[in-house]
Formats: structure tokens, C-alpha cells, sequence
DNA sequence: GCTCCTT
DNA sequence: AAGGAGCAACGCCGA
DNA sequence: TCGGCG
């Protein structure tokens, strides 16, 4: 049940979000752009009580961190707008979120968009966030996952990032996929690369590796599609690029 | 979360 | 006034 | 070539 009447926030930040209410709403004030910011108190994670007022006070306070990772790339918003427990009324149960690219119709002119060829000669506008407002701006729309383009705005197909994505999945957990992971390591030496990883999730790791100006994604698939086979051919009980979720148990 | 379109 | 629909896009794979 | 799945 979302509420409207509890508190805008349950966790205390180093920074709390120095957002004004005004009326039915809150506006938050970031370098000359006012961002309208709305059901603060609305309850985003029923298990612990956390409310969209967090979600947006978690993104402000790692704004510095998160904006240079996000700055002039396209972002592909998931949007969970009743929490992350929310469904939809028919089909029964079918979870109520969504993706988004294209800017919606109330977005400020301040946040960045990127103009890219669509299908069949025409342009597609998508969305960027560039500064503490557009971040702001995106995540009240109820968005908690942002998935930035591998590629920069100015080169919009050639990426200069890829990854590799550690999926443990039980009796497997992080152990086995940082064992993998020294896998990808291994590999990427050999070839004069370098790997930086992270946590991804409960259990996963992520593996990110730079990669030079002018390679096209049908050339980093085809190396990254190319290392993964060679550790799955190494280490078939550790391994598996199987693509069916269903089938890749303990692996 | 919000707009648009249908009832 | 109330309610529902729409909101990305692409590679992989098996049919 | 299409549809489901990630
Ligand atoms: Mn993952």
C-alpha cells in the first residue's frame, strides 16, 4: 500500500536531501535548475520500510561518485515506480516496471538528450544525465536501476567499455565467481588488457575493461564472446555462457 | 510517474 | 471523473 | 524469418 502520509525518509545520509516542500510536492535546487520531486513518503521497499524520499537522498548523496560514470553516455532507465515489489492488476502478478529511453513528455529542457540514428533513417532522442538535477530528475520518475550506454553520445557505436558479467548462481556464490573472475584476469593479460572489477549484486561480480577508441560492439562481442569460451573450455564445472537461466545451475 | 486516450 | 495503455532494443537461440 | 527470452 503506498502511503502518502508516512516519513519522506527512514535513513539518515550524510548529506540529507535539501529539498523544500511545496504543497503536495518537494523541489530540490541544484546549480540554477529547480527538479520537482514527488511521493517522497511512498514506500519502495515494503520489506524494509525504505521510501522513494531514500531512493532519491541515496542518488544525491552518491552523485559525485555515479555522474562521471554517467555524464555524455545514453541511459536506459528501469523504472519501478511502485517499488520493487510492484505488479499490475492483469497479467495477475506481472511486475509493474518498466524501461525507458526516450525523454517523456514532462521532461525539464535542461537534461540532456542525445540524438541518434533510429530505425529507417529517422532520429531517436535519449536521455542523458549530466548534472545532480538530470539525476535527480530521472530517478523521481521512479527509476532505481540507470543503465548507461557502453558507448559516449559523441561515438555512440563505439564503445569504450565491455564487460563481463559473474553470475553465481547456487550452491555457486561470490567465491566462485571471483574464481572466475581471475579467469577473465589470466585472459585479459595475455592479451595486454586490463580488468577492473566490482561487486554486482548479492553474490555477482562485474568485470569492466576499457577499451581503445574506434572498436565497434560487433568487435568487443566478438572478443569478449571469444574469452568467455575459452575459460568456459578450461573450467566447464566453474563456467557456462548457457543462455537459459533454468540450465546454468551451480555454475 | 505521468501523459494521453477512451469511456 | 475515472480507468487503461504505453513507456527500449538487440543478440541469441530454437522453431 | 519469427517469437521468446536475456
Ligand atoms: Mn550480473
Amino acid at each position: 500500500m503506498p502511503t502518502r502520509t508516512g516519513p519522506p525518509f527512514t535513513v539518515a545520509t550524510p548529506r540529507p536531501l535539501p529539498a523544500e516542500r511545496e504543497g503536495d510536492h518537494w523541489i530540490l535546487e541544484a546549480a540554477g535548475k529547480q527538479v520537482k520531486l514527488t511521493n517522497l513518503p511512498k514506500v519502495y521497499w515494503p520489506e524494509q520500510g525504505y521510501t522513494k524520499g531514500d531512493l532519491l537522498a541515496y542518488y544525491f548523496n552518491v552523485a559525485d561518485a555515479i555522474l562521471p560514470h554517467l555524464a555524455g553516455r545514453t541511459l536506459t532507465l528501469k523504472r519501478m515506480p511502485d517499488g520493487i515489489a510492484g505488479t499490475t492488476p492483469y497479467p495477475r502478478g506481472t511486475p509493474s516496471s518498466f524501461f525507458e529511453r526516450h525523454p517523456p513528455k514532462n521532461t525539464p529542457d535542461w537534461v540532456p538528450r542525445c540524438v541518434v540514428p533510429g530505425e529507417g533513417g529517422t532520429l531517436a532522442e535519449n536521455l542523458m544525465a549530466g548534472d545532480v538535477a538530470s539525476l535527480l530528475f530521472v530517478a523521481n520518475l521512479g527509476c532505481i536501476d540507470m543503465h548507461p550506454s557502453h558507448a559516449r553520445c559523441a561515438r555512440y557505436d563505439e564503445p569504450d567499455w565491455m564487460v563481463f558479467d559473474l553470475d553465481p548462481m547456487p550452491p555457486s556464490g561470490f567465491a566462485e565467481a571471483a574464481a572466475v573472475g581471475r579467469h577473465v584476469r589470466a585472459a585479459l593479460d595475455s592479451l595486454g588488457l586490463k580488468g577492473y572489477p566490482k561487486t554486482s549484486g548479492a553474490t555477482g561480480v562485474q568485470i569492466f575493461v576499457p577499451v581503445a577508441p574506434g572498436h565497434t560492439y560487433e568487435q568487443t562481442r566478438g572478443v569478449a564472446g571469444a574469452i568467455a569460451r575459452l575459460i568456459v573450455a578450461a573450467d566447464p564445472d566453474g563456467a557456462t555462457l548457457e543462455w537459459d537461466t533454468t540450465q546454468r545451475g551451480g555454475k
